[in-house]
DNA sequence: ATGGGCATGTCGCCTTGTGACATCACCGTA
DNA sequence: TACGGTGATGTCACAAGGCGACATGCCCAT
């Protein structure tokens, strides 16, 4: 018997997603969300820094596991770093294609959206980095490590989403990578 | 004679600059912006698309010579890439270490501003990945030169910046390069 | 039962960004 | 010389984002 319905975060979240898709982000305003999960405006604004962090609800899990796996092995930065996404594709990937495509689109819809996706991904990179200082390495190393790793996974992701593919996530990751491997090896 | 002050745009960039600089980028108003140029709100945004453009004023230049840079060269793609923004230090951001800081500073201050500046080095990646395309590379092949190459940059970049300094941004390309073969080389 | 904490609602405000319309110098032309 | 067009600018009004401040009412510990 509680005062409030359950979960009020998940439900704005999920009135954001229904929405963007049936109007278009642009077109929908934060009043809309919020009285399609039944709460107010100013409720958004409390649980979410601004509109589109509604879209990027549950991205802090990805930092996480990311850092989690980059701490634990053994392996060389570069190896480590794509190690750990290929535990991403695994744990959080699998089985959200349609999903991720529908989330991809609605982004593809907004600039603002886009700029949000990349500061993600950009301070994603950074902990990243910051785990990997952690275990010794130089600033440097660290983040051409980093970097490297975050653009075999954009490059992998993006093959990944595209709408005639249909291997899975983490064989894309280290066919990437393999490729940058050879790109970068030779100077001539 | 002019019924106008020449250099609208300039005025109002300039203008933007300072103010940031004084009290902030929140702090400060895009009719702050306007009165200081002389003008008016509504000119401003007929000159700029939003506040945050202000500052980025003069960015294109920089997507137009790394392009030519890229396409001209008969290197391999990586190779390509890395000598083009060796091109943009010396025909660019030689002697404006200072502004540049200051730049950096402001942008450091405000998300909103990261965002941007993410924005444009993201949509300058893809217009040096369609230029490597149109040379006759695979799409994963571009992408991955290009990215590569954004990294090196970026972190030569970081370092050219950083409070005690004193290399050429050119020739802390040239072993930030060098440092991302020997880190993605060896896969153990 | 009582009072504090907490999630939510309400109100009002400023700022961003835009559409619609007015202004007025300049310029070519009749 | 007058005249109308063009283009940059100003004015007004407004929707929406975002936030501070305060009110409300359930829950729980004491």
């Amino acid at each position: 018997m509680a005062r409030w319905q359950p979960d009020a975060r998940g439900r704005l979240a999920a009135a954001a997603f229904e929405l963007f898709r049936e109007r278009g982000f642009e077109q929908t305003t934060v009043t809309d969300i919020a009285a399609r999960a039944g709460l107010d405006k100013r409720t958004f604004y409390r649980l979410f820094g601004d509109k589109r962090e509604a879209l990027f609800s549950g991205g802090e899990q990805l930092e996480e596991v990311l850092v989690e796996a980059v701490t634990e092995t053994a392996a060389g930065p570069f190896e480590a770093v794509v190690a750990a996404f290929r535990r991403v594709a695994d744990e959080i990937f699998t089985d959200r294609l349609e999903l991720v495509r529908m989330r991809q689109s609605i982004i593809a819809s907004s600039a603002e959206l886009q700029e949000r996706e990349l500061r993600k991904m950009s301070s994603l990179t950074a902990a990243v980095a910051a785990a990997l200082r952690a275990k010794g390495l130089s600033e440097t190393t660290a983040a051409l490590a980093t970097e490297s790793g975050v653009t075999v996974f954009r490059v992998a992701y993006a093959r990944w989403i595209a709408p005639d593919s249909d291997a899975s996530l983490a064989d894309l990751i280290t066919d990437v990578a393999t490729e940058l491997r050879a790109i970068t090896s030779a100077p001539n």
